[in-house]
DNA sequence: CGAAGCAACCTAACACTGTCAAGATGCTTG
DNA sequence: CAAGCATCTTGACAGTGTTAGGTTGCTTCG
């Protein structure tokens, strides 16, 4: 990597007083979501980590058991942010069809304005090494914000009898697909999208349409 | 990580002969292929695929610049397949919904009963670091893998006139659909997913009727 | 005020990683 | 048989995540 400037103590951050350990966590885990932007979940280390927060590098072991549990904390921290989102939404009067293209919107704007959190949250390659079940999946965060789409789709179903199908695997339909454009938009920068807002658009109009029925669509 | 058996030379492989490099070539690439689907792009070392391969690990550098480079290779090989399955499909006659669906199933099928290959063409995090603008992008496979998609969707539109939107913009957003379920069944095995089989037709469903126009759909 | 206690933090070291430099080996052709 | 060169090796370097063990200095209690 060959860093130009010297290497030997860079201005530490003076001592934490005795109960306010808590600071440094916080301070640990805003430095890697901003260098985690910078350069990708792989391009960081956990020395330039604890080199942007001014404390030596085996100190983030007081604060997190290890690398991967300061990303899966910023990854559980990204979905509380999406369901926070999802919850701020009042839609606005008008048709069914443009309040539930609204409703996915909040999904797709929240992914491409923090996008690093997104990252984190979505398109990490966490698997292939088989982790611990957890206790109870459903309090996870991710759980919860998948529940925002599930409840979603339910309402459409009452309110007027949505596109005949298990409304289950709708909300997962509705998932893949916002999911699928958020991250190829992020992932793939470079490849020759159609303008970006008629692309959301447009997507987010076939997905509703595949949720609603014909009246609903048409109305 | 500390593996058991001993690591004193295990197993050399005989010197290929003289204009056999690339047999070397090919043997790397299978096993690094092998190995990643065990343990992911990130859980594999060059140490390790040399060892499989039964060479020492700097020989690796004469077969490819660096590690990233076996990667990609195997990403650009992956699209090669997708193309190939793709250009394999011969509809049967139908209903245009079904055929479009049964069209959309292919991709769906290929990432699902490839999944190293779909790991390795979509899912990894290369972004974050600016890589050199390749010289033509469009001979990349990448591409002409989404080439067969936009031409799908162009044929559509000529066989009686699709949704009204952008050909371009759609053949992304089926793109995105397919990608978003496909990429969220490889990597979240453990999410409570819906019955596979109904969850993929209902999606396919749901992206098909987004394309074809509704007499299309319904006929 | 002084001393105990402990949270906060450090240095040193380990095994691992990707990559480079330089040399040895041995098939193949003249 | 000898030259040439593709093939492959050993050795080293700087980087990585992680652990062990020791030091510092604030805080609280006697």
């Amino acid at each position: 990597m060959s860093i130009e400037f010297s290497r030997t103590s860079v201005s530490r951050s003076p001592r934490k007083r005795k109960g306010q350990g808590g600071e440094r966590r916080e301070e640990i885990l805003a430095e890697a979501l901003r260098l985690i932007g910078e350069r990708g979940v792989q391009g960081v280390s956990t020395r330039q980590i604890a080199e942007a927060v001014g404390i030596s590098q085996p100190s983030l072991y007081a604060y997190f058991p290890s690398r991967d549990a300061i990303v899966e904390e910023l990854h559980d921290r990204a979905f509380v942010l999406l369901v926070q989102a999802l919850d701020q939404f009042r839609p606005t009067p008008g048709k069914p069809l443009e309040q539930a293209v609204e409703y996915l919107r909040v999904y797709v704007d929240f992914g491409l304005q923090n996008p690093d959190a997104y990252r984190v949250a979505f398109m990490i390659e966490g698997a292939a090494k088989p982790k611990p079940p957890v206790a109870d999946p459903s309090a996870k965060p991710a759980m919860q914000a998948f529940d925002r789409l599930r409840e979603a789709v339910r309402t459409l179903h009452l309110n007027g009898g949505a596109y005949k199908a298990d409304p289950e695997a709708l909300a997962q339909c509705l998932w893949a697909g916002l999911h699928g454009l958020v991250s190829l938009l992020i992932a793939r920068p470079n490849f020759p999208w159609a303008e970006r807002e008629a692309l959301i658009r447009t997507h987010l109009i076939l997905l509703a349409r595949g949720v609603l029925n014909d009246d609903q669509a048409a109305a």
